[in-house]
DNA sequence: ACTGTATATAACTAAATAGTTATGAAACTT
DNA sequence: AAGTTTCATAACTATTTAGTTATATACAGT
């Protein structure tokens, strides 16, 4: 159940890194272009275009060209994925924790028996 | 709004090995000890060692001592925060887009005008 | 045509990651 | 008490990652 998936591999990682969540953060408002998105983080264009990449890479951007300008703007599909994952984890987590209650209900019977 | 959460570095990071997502769903059937998770992986005991500590470190997993055993279990915890993380964004996501929509049936009332 | 702006790419470094083998420490078995 | 099992830790290697500076490319404005 809930074969490996290799997508969320790269979806996961894109997310594990602070500057990139800040970046996607920042892509919630719009499109934004390289030199945009730099400026808040003191950290040189180059990085930045590399954080892009890693995003492009795990499906989260899209880039576009607009003259010199080369534009990032969201999708969301692959959040949807993990969200998907994570969400399904959840479920059977609680319902092996229903279990669980399940069992030491019965537990708990026994005890009230003897 | 949805300010840096470091928390989320180390568990979408946990997440991003397909090894370490395999131990997960092992372990949603119940505890396990190293030895039954090395098993099916064709890796070392150690390696599966270190994955359970950088899940550990994430606060997904818990271990406990049974005599020689440290069998580990989880804790859905950190799950529930990235799942809250990525729905948040979704939510931002479909607003935005929402709003794109908007735009886009005004542009066309606009056009209708004309 | 010349200058500046926007971005990518290359080459490099430092640190982190994922794996290995070897070994050591507890605890269990007989 | 001796041997076996279960696991952690150390030491090492190879790969990846996150950053840097320097440079090249392409478009924009004058």
């Amino acid at each position: 159940m809930l074969g490996p998936d290799p997508r969320l591999d790269a979806v996961f990682a894109a997310l594990a890194d602070p500057t990139r969540r800040a970046i996607l953060a920042r892509l919630v408002e719009g499109e934004a272009a390289v030199g945009e998105l730099a400026a808040p983080f003191s950290m040189s264009q180059p990085a930045v275009s590399k954080h892009l990449k890693v995003l492009e890479h795990a499906g989260l951007v899209e880039r576009s060209i607009d003259g010199s300008r080369r534009p990032a703007r969201l999708r969301p599909e692959p959040l949807a994925a993990a969200s998907t994952w994570l969400e399904d984890y959840r479920a059977l987590w609680e319902a092996r924790f229903d279990q669980l209650d399940g069992v030491l209900r019965s537990m708990a019977r026994k005890e009230d028996d003897a």
